[in-house]
DNA sequence: TTGTGTTTTACGACCTCC
DNA sequence: GGAGGTCGTAAAACACAA
């Protein structure tokens, strides 16, 4: 059996400075140690025509009309004017899956501006449509709740959705200043662009913390992943001693191929291992994938695991 | 069609940081 | 004090089984 260790999403959830996620396909949350596959990510370009460079070094590009005004420009439904001209039976991206499975590769230029009226209209129009409700009688009721009469939230295009969630995989916190820009872009409010990461970073932790529930109960039910003496391998000389006992280290996600008597955690670190869940098999690529834990009761291992073979 | 469970916007309360 | 953070929740929108 061959594991091949899943690089790390080298970025911390909580920095706001990251690389593109260009070829990475899986990669897992850095702090929640969840596993994130996107498929097909190899087709995201973050800029996309009609959306500004959101992290280029191109501080010539700030329109100064940002300085202007309110910082929180919120009307509470305000879209911009454009907003509303959707006509039907535009060129649509359609875009359901909130983790992005289904998005499309997107090259440079395939999708339409955001500012335009192609790029806001909602494949799903019909049925959301619409934002005729939007209307100047929000009320503040005696609770001083200030919403709609009749509805209190906008349903965003799949459009706008698409271009949060791609801003959400370069980092989950969102710059003051390519909130700016995004909202620009979206025709939303600052204040619902930093609402949505919020509401985003909050699934994200519920999908973790289900994932690590089903995971300790697929530990509970089958035989926990555990490491002996005996069953590890050095890389340096073959043969593993106590001594490399007792320091816990997670070893969080590994691409398992198709058996499960062994891992591969370096090039050169092979161990027996018995594996909680079998992963589906992906016959196109020949292995799968899946949030692989294994608990490497060995220091050892996370020393080789730095070392360069 | 309808009932029900889930997801998506939006908010308030409370917290920390500058 | 204001900004943005999490957490919990409301309610619309949505998905889907019966």
């Amino acid at each position: 059996m061959y594991v091949s260790y899943l690089m790390d999403k080298n970025t911390g959830m909580y920095s706001n400075s990251v690389g593109h996620p260009t070829q990475t396909l899986n990669f897992m949350h850095p702090t929640h140690q969840n596993f994130m596959q996107y498929t097909d990510f190899t087709g995201y370009h973050h800029h996309v025509t009609g959306i500004s460079d959101p992290h280029a070094q191109t501080t010539g590009v700030w329109n100064p009309a940002y300085l202007a005004g309110p910082r929180e420009e919120w009307s509470p439904y305000g879209q911009s004017a454009d907003f509303h001209g959707l006509s039907p039976g535009t060129e649509q991206i359609h875009f359901s899956s909130p983790d992005l499975t289904s998005i499309l590769p997107t090259g440079p230029g395939t999708l339409p501006s955001l500012n335009s009226p192609a790029g806001q209209y909602s494949p799903d129009s019909e049925r959301r449509n619409s934002y005729d409700w939007i209307r100047p009688n929000v009320h503040s009721s005696s609770t001083g709740k200030t919403r709609t009469k009749d509805k209190y939230r906008v349903v965003y295009t799949d459009q706008q959705r698409l271009e949060l969630e791609k801003e959400f995989q370069y980092s989950c916190y969102i710059t003051i200043r390519r909130k700016t820009e995004l909202a620009l872009d979206l025709s939303l409010s600052e204040r619902q662009v930093k609402i949505w990461f919020q509401n985003r970073r909050a699934k994200e932790r519920k999908i973790t913390k289900k994932k690590i529930q089903l995971s300790q109960q697929a530990s509970k039910t089958t035989t926990t992943l555990t490491l002996t003496p005996s069953r590890l391998a050095d890389p340096s000389n073959g043969s593993m001693t106590s001594k490399y006992l007792g320091t816990s280290y997670w070893y969080k996600h590994f691409c398992v191929t198709n058996d499960y008597t062994s891992v591969s955690l370096t090039p050169r670190l092979h161990i027996d291992v018995v594996c909680p869940v079998l992963p589906k098999w992906t016959p196109e690529n020949n292995h799968c994938c899946m949030p692989y834990t294994v608990c490497a009761k060995t220091a050892m291992i996370t020393k080789e695991r730095n070392h360069t073979f």
